[in-house]
RNA sequence: CGGGGCGUGGCGCAGUCCGGUAGCGCGUCCGCUUUGGGAGCGGAAGGUCCCGGGUUCAAAUCCCGGCGCCCCGACCA
């Protein structure tokens, strides 16, 4: 019985653990429809809590939202040479509306460059018409061949960016500000470390100039590409004629970027955080901070327990700390088994004993547990969140750290590290594509980013790890989901 | 699209080889006792056995043909 409850350890197989963590927890369901899923209200209340967070970023660094159909011409997509080549495969295509064969079939959106910037084009004329920078919530099909809940179903949630500039310099700098504020989100927020730099031409978004991504390395010591910028240079703007009058009188395309983050956060989240016991959600991100659990023996002690449970929730609310209680009429135990599975960061147990010693017992998700007076209780639990919050993060990076190789001495010590436990590689790279593609084809290894300064070895690579040749740049490999 | 597995109450499965009354666990509902780490006992509801055809007195079971899902590989936020 307690077997059919429990989670599949990580340890025994890690693909099932995450599958049960996300049933167990109620995050998702798969659905009627092949490869689709539906995001129940757990898991839909961590992706509103990304949302708002993400939401405040963007508007703060100037841009706004803005909201463009999920139907595509699909002549659209043609536009853009390596756009239509890197999508059409895996589009699908709206034929009949209405009973009728439609004129031109319509893509439902797998991203909305293409019918942002036909619009742009009609909303640009002047450099004073810049920059423009528009964000969108929205959902976006993809048929994949292979699904996962939160990493990759064929439709997903999203948000997806969309500037436009006048100087290449402009662009470039969107590209790299939006970078490193999901940086900062992924790190602050989702207490999931990451490394940011740009792609090699073969992780580049179809259309793109230039990709930066931020890539995270979950605890089975794969990594996840948590989100990507790119700089889509004039590409864009040329396909779709996007010109305007410069300050010179002269004309010219605009620069653009796009840039976007989705629900496989969520999936990020789990991955980097969960335990054998289910979902750990850092404090920022929790739908519900702290639950209280009353416990009663007699129906005049639950109605003490249960009051003494309102006006502590009442308190801790008035502190904006996101607090419920659970009333349901089942034993305490239960509950702090579902409410670990779903990752709530504190638990406040309040039965008659805590109400004869004013106190109450505080159980944290990451373990421990311990009496706590009620005077200054919320002022206790900000701290307590504060904490959490880093050590969630701290965790995780020495988690990642640990699971990263740094100049090998060999190409056999490389081979051997990401087919072993795997992780991040760190080492020099001759700058060939075709070098990557044997490394993939051995290895199923490919180059997450060339890392950004800050992230690199001390010591700068001065060879290849495949060729011996001289290294160009120091690339970060590893399996990825 | 290649390889493997599976379709039986809401969920997980047994039964299929060898045809003969539709079964178990979990969950759900009701009652009583419980309640500080997944409660116990008693009662109850709930099934076109994936679909279509065939063989047979009789098919979840045998035969033929479909469909769907999951896992492993080539593409991907």
């Amino acid at each position: 019985m307690a077997e059919s409850k429990a989670i599949t350890p990580r340890a025994v197989d890690f693909s099932a653990w995450y599958n049960d963590l996300i049933m167990r927890a109620e995050l998702a369901d798969y659905s009627p429809v092949r490869g689709c899923m539906v995001i129940r209200p757990n898991g839909y209340a961590i992706w509103e809590q990304m949302q708002q967070a993400l939401d405040r970023m963007f508007k703060d660094t100037g841009h706004q939202n803005a909201y463009f159909p999920l139907f595509i011409p699909q002549s659209f997509l043609a536009k853009e040479a390596q756009h239509v080549e890197g999508f059409a495969p895996e589009t699908a295509v709206v034929t009949h509306g209405g009973g009728k064969e439609l004129e031109e079939p319509l893509v439902v959106r797998p991203t909305s460059e293409t019918i942002i910037y036909a619009m742009y084009a009609k909303w640009i004329q002047s450099y004073r018409d810049l920059p423009v920078l528009i964000n969108q919530w929205a959902n976006v099909v993809r048929w994949e061949l292979r699904t996962r809940l939160f990493l990759r179903t064929t439709e997903f949630l999203w948000q997806e960016g969309h500037t436009a500039h006048a100087t290449e310099a402009e662009a470039e700098a969107e590209t790299l500000l939006i970078l490193n504020l999901y940086r900062t989100f992924m790190e602050e927020w989702m207490a999931m470390p990451v490394i940011t730099g740009p792609k090699t031409d073969s992780e580049r978004f179809a259309g793109a100039l230039r990709t930066y991504g931020c890539e995270a390395l979950m605890q089975d010591n794969k990594a996840l590409q948590a989100g990507t910028s790119h700089n889509l240079g004039q590409n864009f703007a040329k396909a779709f004629d996007v010109q305007f009058q410069t300050a010179e009188g002269g004309l010219d395309y605009v620069w653009s970027t796009s840039w976007g983050v989705s629900t496989r956060l969520v999936g990020g989240l789990i991955m980097t955080h969960g335990d054998d016991k289910g979902m750990v959600c850092p404090p920022r991100l929790a739908q519900w901070q702290v639950v209280i659990i009353p416990i009663w023996r007699t129906d005049e002690e639950r109605a003490q327990v249960v009051e003494a449970a309102e006006s502590m929730m009442k308190e801790l609310r008035g502190a904006g700390i996101r607090t419920t209680t659970d009333k349901r009429e089942i034993k305490p135990g239960a509950k702090y088994y579902e409410w670990e599975s779903r990752g709530t960061p504190f638990r406040l147990e309040l039965g008659p004993r805590d109400l004869a010693q004013q106190s109450v017992m505080l159980a944290r998700r990451l373990g421990g547990k311990e009496a706590v007076p009620m005077a200054g209780l919320a002022a206790r639990l900000l701290q307590e969140m504060t904490a959490m919050q880093q050590a969630m993060l701290d965790a995780a990076r020495a988690r990642r750290d640990a699971a990263t190789l740094r100049n090998p001495k060999s190409k056999e010590e490389f081979i051997a590290f990401l087919e072993g436990n795997g992780g991040f590689v760190f080492a020099g790279f001759c700058g060939d594509p075709a070098v990557e593609a044997e490394i993939k084809a051995r290895t199923k290894a490919t180059i997450r980013c060339l890392p950004d300064p800050e992230f690199r070895s001390p010591e700068a690579p001065t060879t290849c790890i495949w060729t011996g040749r001289p290294a160009t740049v120091e690339a970060v490999w590893a399996r990825a989901y």
